[in-house]
DNA sequence: TCGGCTTGCTAATGCGCATTAGCTTCGGAG
DNA sequence: CTCCGAAGCTAATGCGCATTAGCAAGCCGA
């Protein structure tokens, strides 16, 4: 295979020019001028005569230095991994990391690093876990990663060799691994203290029956914020959080018209990865013939799927995906010079939507 | 496994492991670990058992290629750059790049690269053409540039030197510049030969007042059309392509009236960036008391803006940003190996909608 | 017995740059 | 006159890898 390139054709240029012929031309040795280009940070004297001159040479041969070299000598790529478990690009737009990216190549451009992007799974669809992805990020200085399948043990390695990772969302299974996450509890306060605000008195949660992070935060937000605010649950003395199993099953004009004869005037749900738990609520009110805001109130612990944007606005909070992507980038540049990170959590953003108002006066 | 590193904690590994470490690990020579983790395309003996340890041992350690030494020695390092001259993922969606981007990340990965974003123009606006920026992609095997504003002279520079580079969007400028962009004559062509089909004899087609390539092979497909499919422009005589200079002003409902005198029942707008076109055209049309698909016939060539998608969908046609992404990556491989890119230009897909049908009979 | 072949591996080199440790000169203090 | 230090420059080295040349055995036929 020794097919030798070096005779081009005579138009195809010899490549571009280094700082060796640069310094020829200025008369000089590579080492100045690689000092002079480099801004000579170590302050080594140079006459300013020959400083010019390498630099005339330098645009007289119009030198752009070779990155690629640039890095290795520095021993610094300038680059962040991307990392996750999904195609980062579904062509479903419900699991796009889009929202995320968008701060995180911000926060990256600022700080000038460039992206790589990893992707976890094969596009074949045949993803079971290929062994070595998740070294792959090695190439990069440090890396992000998304979604929560993470396998364990490839990252607890990354990790323990002092690979800098951060996680976007909150994750404690791994306990030194930095992560950056959206303060649901706090979220959750809000929203309840709005709601009491507004006049209401009792109030249900309906949640998922799953125990991700996320959903654990947000029930706590919820709790945290019925109590701080002097809210209740059900009169009957129920759990006023009511982890659904099946949402269109469990969640029924019943089931609201229940509540509300226990004296609950506002419902709210949390944010699932497919909305079923907000759309089944809505369909139960709408099945009952009543209407939010002014037989009940409605908050969503989240952003409502895409599909329902033509319905009114729910009231709850906008996790800050692009703010947490900039986080995450931040938490992870800080690392790399060593520092720790201060605050993982990004406060979300209250909504205030088309779905709550003061409770009917008849109750 | 033994900690016969001298100078290291036993705790902190320094950086990334190299095939040094990798070779000593395995009881081999560098060479050998280069040999065996490059595939040995230069067909060295290398016996099987040797060639198991030294892959058994890179794995133990997490060995990674460091795309920048790779790329110093070797001139390729498995890395697909993508540069935009906005930024890659901007928070307006109508300018957003992630449609491509679903199909760059399936064809990359498919190939077997990774990407590489380069952050071309930061956000903050700061850096709006940093000289050097451009430069940097040369740490990737070859790069995708997306975006209008390419700076002509940086660009001619790489592509003079022979770095592989593809643009999304047709380009004529630079001669061997190599692109890919959607096949707007033939999508064209379509929308016309239906609308005949439907009965159609005269149609007129509103453009913006634009010299952008996309804008030109569109009126190229309508001219294109209208002739092959037997149709005609305004029995009047004028010119069946109108360039509106500001739609809102020129596009009212009384233009609509005198088209429709002059025997037009089909109405074609291109999509531009905003959108305008088309929007003005559907306010003219409902201004005069007409709507489609019953009075007239119209027509878009592109997709509708995304914040119409409650008004009934467009006849027309999608431009394929996926495929297209896809294709740019495929012609890029194909340079990487010296191949010449084959056609690159990909169709677009036909759109039904629901806002032309026959002409009415009064007609 | 020996040259020639094959098999299996390694030493050495260089990619383009940044960095460090010198090596000259020259002016001035002693 | 020395001697010293600053000014002004360069040789040498290494970053991590791919690649080339070549070395050391083992084997075979003559």
């Amino acid at each position: 295979m020794a097919e030798d390139n070096p005779p081009r054709t005579a138009k195809a240029r010899r490549g571009r020019p280094r700082q060796a012929e640069v310094a020829r031309l200025a008369g000089v040795s590579q080492t100045t001028v690689s000092l002079v280009l480099g801004g000579n940070k170590q302050g080594i004297a140079l006459h300013a005569e020959t400083r010019a001159r390498v630099l005339a040479a330098a645009r007289e041969l119009g030198y752009v230095p070779d990155p690629a070299a640039r890095r290795l000598a520095a021993s610094r790529n300038n680059l962040l991994g991307v990392f996750s478990f999904t195609a980062t690009f579904p062509t479903a737009v419900e699991h796009s990391y889009y929202p995320f990216l968008v701060g995180v190549e911000q926060e990256a451009a600022a700080q000038g690093f460039d992206l790589v992007l990893f992707t976890g799974s094969s596009p074949g669809g045949a993803q079971a876990d290929v062994p070595g992805a998740l070294e792959r990020v090695r190439l990069a200085d440090g890396c992000l990663l998304l979604g929560r399948h993470a396998p364990t043990a490839a990252l607890r390695r990354l990790v323990e060799d002092g690979y800098p990772v951060v996680h976007i969302g909150r994750r404690d299974d791994l306990s030194d691994l930095a992560w950056v996450g959206a303060d649901y509890v706090d979220a959750g306060v809000e929203v309840m203290r709005r709601l009491a605000a507004l006049g209401h008195r009792r109030a249900v949660l309906v949640r998922e029956d799953d125990d991700a992070t996320a959903s654990i935060d947000r029930e706590r937000g919820f709790r945290t914020g019925l109590t701080a605010a002097g809210l209740a649950g059900p009169s009957g003395g129920g759990d006023p959080v009511v982890r659904a199993v099946d949402p269109v099953a469990e969640i029924t004009p019943d089931w609201v018209r229940e509540r509300r004869e226990e004296g609950v005037t506002a419902f709210v749900a949390e944010e699932t990865d497919t909305g079923a738990v907000w759309r089944a609520l809505l369909a139960a009110v709408d099945g009952a013939g009543l209407s939010a805001p002014d037989d009940l109130s409605l908050a969503l612990l989240g952003s409502p799927p895409a599909d329902l944007a033509d319905r009114p606005e729910p009231t709850g909070f906008d996790i800050p995906r692009a703010a947490l992507g900039a986080a995450a980038v931040r938490v992870l540049t800080a690392l790399l010079v060593g520092a720790k990170a201060d605050e993982p959590l990004v406060a979300c953003a209250f909504r205030a939507g088309a779905t709550a108002g003061p409770p009917p006066a008849a109750l």
